[in-house]
DNA sequence: GTCTATATGATGATAGAC
DNA sequence: GTCTATCATCATATAGAC
């Protein structure tokens, strides 16, 4: 979504720093596979440098989900989001994902965590609960306004195409990084052909 | 490699329980966030016993995963289901994936290992590949027969839409984990209304 | 051939220096 | 307030006992 929330000249400090490479290591090797040590030799400082700005990985790890979800809170409210049209909104959507498709076939937050679900801090797991709901929601109120216009085309109820819309998307990013970014695209394209009534596919992004 | 000499009756050996113990923990928990303690531990033995039959980390995430290959070739030539029609090979499709739901929300392989993917060994990231590569490819084709006699619905590719297919259905299992069973049941029902022409929901296995 | 005792290094975290 | 030296524990893996 949008950056960090340092005026967006200054370098970020070392909290920020070190959140920035923790949410890059958490999207392209999951968080079980990252270590203080990781974070520490990359940054230049020790270990313990960073248990002082997050007592426990567990607390830093919560810290990466809290953040994700004020950015979405934030996004969400852009009036340069707002003032689109459904249709136009939800490419906004999928313009995030192909974005991350860009840095490195990062997975989204969501894909990152899943798997490892069970092993993460309570806090963890419900500020991601949050973040999903938060998320579907909007999206399903995107879908039923698109369909109301005539601007987009499903089946069945609106939440549920969001939840399901959501899922493809998480999961065409995984498709990506185990495969290729021209998976992602087919899976994708697959579902701007669904959603779009004159088929528009517009191809995809960038 | 295959399985020795138990004729699916006796208890099954070491190395079969090593497998399938490791196979739970990581479809519940994730590759990396279970070690050798974890199995040895649960199975009465130390580490290092497993360390004989899997001599690396590795060594058993490939296993496992050839493993399932081989399931995979084994269940898509079965006469019970190369006999039925397309629409009622999806659902035996389904059925699979409606039974992780079951054991403890198992997610599938892939989806256990999908994020964590670059911190895996190539033999198992290859091996991962084919899997998912000759399962859509059957899918492709059930799903092109299945359109074909008027059974099944779908615009775009087969191959297009399988690939979107077995990607909802992997996020569905994820998705059931971070919320619950409803969660799958909803984006799988949408599916099937999406799928089947004359709105046949049948509801959701079990 | 199968497994146990042991080594080596990484991991998450603490107490204390600057 | 910020970071470094150090720790106890757990990880994977080897060498050797039975």
């Amino acid at each position: 979504m949008t950056k960090p929330t340092a005026p967006a000249v200054l370098p970020p400090d070392t909290r920020t720093r070190i959140l920035d490479l923790a949410e890059t290591l958490l999207l392209e090797r999951g968080f079980n596979a990252f270590s203080y040590q990781h974070l520490a030799r990359e940054l230049g400082v020790k270990p313990a440098a960073i248990h002082y700005h997050f007592p426990s990985k567990d607390d830093l790890g919560t810290a990466l989900v809290a953040r994700q979800l004020r950015r979405l809170r934030k996004w969400r409210a852009l009036p340069r989001l707002t003032d689109l049209q459904p249709a136009q909104q939800l490419e906004a959507l999928l313009a995030v994902y192909d974005n991350h498709l860009g840095h490195d076939r990062r997975v989204c937050q969501f894909g990152a965590l899943a798997a490892d679900f069970r092993t993460l801090p309570a806090a963890m797991q419900a500020e991601l609960r949050t973040f999903n709901r938060e998320l579907t929601e909007w999206l399903a109120e995107v879908l039923a306004v698109g369909r109301a216009t005539g601007e987009l085309r499903f089946v069945g109820s609106p939440t549920a195409k969001a939840t399901q819309v959501l899922t493809v998307l998480a999961g065409a990013l995984q498709v990506a990084r185990v495969h290729d970014d021209s998976a992602y695209h087919v899976i994708v394209g697959q579902l701007r052909l669904e959603l779009w009534p004159e088929s528009k596919p517009r191809a995809t992004a960038r």
